[in-house]
DNA sequence: CTTAGTAATGTGAACGTACACATCGCCAAT
DNA sequence: ATTGGCGATGTGTACGTTCACATTACTAAG
């Protein structure tokens, strides 16, 4: 090509200023902007001045692409998430997010859509072509475990969910301790016949919940019916609670989220029922609205945004090559507000 | 460097492989190996066919750095967002998420933790700096169209508003009709002295809202207080609630959402109230819960997912150069349930 | 059997940056 | 005056891909 076409070109589509183009104006070379831009030490604070005056006058922008080419680095994490509609999941995303720009990573989230196996191994393809350095997986399921090892990945991984899985390092609120206290206030309140409304079994978080509840059930040597497995909405809870007013063989429920802990309220005062002295209802979460629920509602909270910034951290530390930040699980708390009542035959 | 040494560099670190490699192994050049991966047309199937094979094998991935290096298309759309954690927006998210996607963008989101103009400019510019080939603001507040047009953004924008400013191409739900809707419903129901509770005045679907809410009450010739403004949140619902109900110069209120609806009933119920017949209450969005609320909360629904699809094909579409989807607005509808009833004076 | 035309494939260059190494200039110690 | 050392800056090259253009293989028409 002939000079004077390239110029031609050149005047028609305006390039973005490049690292050259700044050295030039700089009257330096253009290694010495690639210092100024990464910080190395032993530049003339005069020299460092003069070429950070060019890049804010012609508004120069490092081109990211040719960064991650040179350096075989993507400065990018995935996040793998499932319903983050939901409150809990949005809230640990967007602190994740906000921990990741901080630590100039770049977050690539992908949502399931739906949770069956080649879904969730679609997805997680996609973040390993945008050449992610770390996963998040969020709300993990069961089945994503199986994908992973399935596909070999080696990144560093880190998995919000509390069962201590054997591949990735795993952190989260300690879900099964959530679920026992939730249950032994029910206990100490003195209800005795309680049902547990479940999430969806192929959700770690909503299998270690039951198995809390379970666990605390037995150790009181009480009896229950087997959990009720719902899907997370108020609308399950709305129609199990429809479901159990016509038995009455029981005093409490305890909901693994308060979405359907609303729902059972919902059904449980539609029925004419006097809450709670008719029945104790404890959800899970504490999302913002539960404490205006009617009534306010007893629940498990866990800090959502707490969990997303550990999660960075250690994932963070894991690409750096320093595994050091400590797993310690995170206590979730039992708010008491008046959707529970002490047991009273009447 | 000898080439040696080279290979001793080689051998320790496993270097990915790329389009050269799939071309020795099958044969074939690596302009052919691109060629497949764009899916060129005049390649011959069983030379395609060899290639892929080679690439299933070997598990190549091309290296998206390099593409946007020599193509200058990041393929990454930017979102710019407040309140994620919110069901509204974070349903439009998740939606523009998946259709991103599918079209083979990618999404890098931004979460406003201050809405002051320097967070908001900070904000841009890394998306700026990701090399964003288009924007997408979600739940836009004004000082966000300041900045934009402050730092002179070139790239194509939609923002989820309702207002038609100049600058960007915008969508969404009519949130003027749907404030009209709803205050209009009320009207009907007998009521004469309606309060507002708004959200945020630097939000532009809330003053959308409250513009509706002045216009039909202008409408139908009636008087009505300032309206409260508050941030959206029960919790502030709540305390405005508490604060009402110390009055009582108004038979209904009109929440500009569905959260602060929630600590508004919650106060009124609290206070002793009769709901819906001492107090009619309106919410706006129809997120899930609300109709497991107690009451059930009457309110109007606007489809936050099928604003992200569509602001996603308007962007693409102006990325592509052919702006051709129409604008046309997405109307809400009201959803009837029992936080609202008749007025009767007693 | 030649020739033209097209389908299929190959070659050279460029994108913008960081790394490795080379060079220059200066000052202190000999 | 010479040398060594170091701080500051410059030069060559590679990263993996696509684009523009060049070449080869094949097919059909004369």
């Amino acid at each position: 090509m002939e000079p004077g076409t390239r110029q031609i070109m050149e005047a028609d589509r305006v390039r973005a200023p490049n690292i050259r183009d700044v050295a030039r104006l700089a009257g330096v070379s253009y290694q010495t902007v690639s210092r100024v831009l990464n910080n190395s030490e032993s530049i003339r604070p005069s020299t460092k001045q003069r070429v950070i005056e060019v890049i804010d006058e012609i508004g120069y922008r490092p081109n990211q692409a040719a960064r991650a080419l040179v350096t075989s680095k993507s400065r990018t994490l995935g996040v793998l998430t499932a319903q983050t509609a939901h409150y809990g999941p949005a809230t640990s995303l967007r602190a994740i997010e906000i921990a990741a720009r901080e630590a100039g990573y770049l977050i690539s989230t992908t949502s399931l859509i739906s949770s069956d196996y080649d879904s969730i191994v679609e997805n997680l393809e996609y973040l390993m072509n945008q050449a992610v350095e770390g996963m998040i997986v969020i709300s993990p399921q069961v089945r994503v475990f199986e994908a992973i090892k399935q596909l070999a990945i080696r990144i560093p991984l880190v998995t919000l969910d509390s069962t201590g899985r054997d591949a990735p390092r795993s952190l989260s609120v300690d879900q099964i301790a959530g679920a026992k206290m939730a249950t032994r206030h029910l206990i100490e309140l003195g209800h005795r016949e309680i049902v547990h409304l479940a999430g969806p079994q192929d959700w770690i978080e909503a299998e270690a919940r039951m198995r809390g509840f379970l666990d605390e059930i037995d150790e009181a040597d009480l009896r229950t019916h087997p959990p009720i497995l719902g899907d997370w909405t108020a609308e399950f809870g709305y129609h199990a609670g429809r479901e159990l007013v016509g038995y009455r063989d029981f005093t409490a429920v305890f909901a693994a989220n308060d979405q359907m802990a609303l729902g059972l309220l919902h059904a449980f005062r539609e029925a004419g029922l006097d809450l709670p002295r008719d029945i104790s209802v404890v959800g899970f979460d504490d999302i913002p609205e539960a404490r205006h629920y009617w009534p306010p509602l007893t629940t498990v909270r866990q800090d959502f945004a707490e969990i997303g910034r550990r999660s960075i951290a250690i994932l963070l530390d894991e690409i750096h090559g320093d595994a050091r930040v400590d797993l310690a699980q995170i206590l979730p708390e039992l708010m008491l507000r008046d959707s529970t009542a002490p047991f009273a035959s009447h």
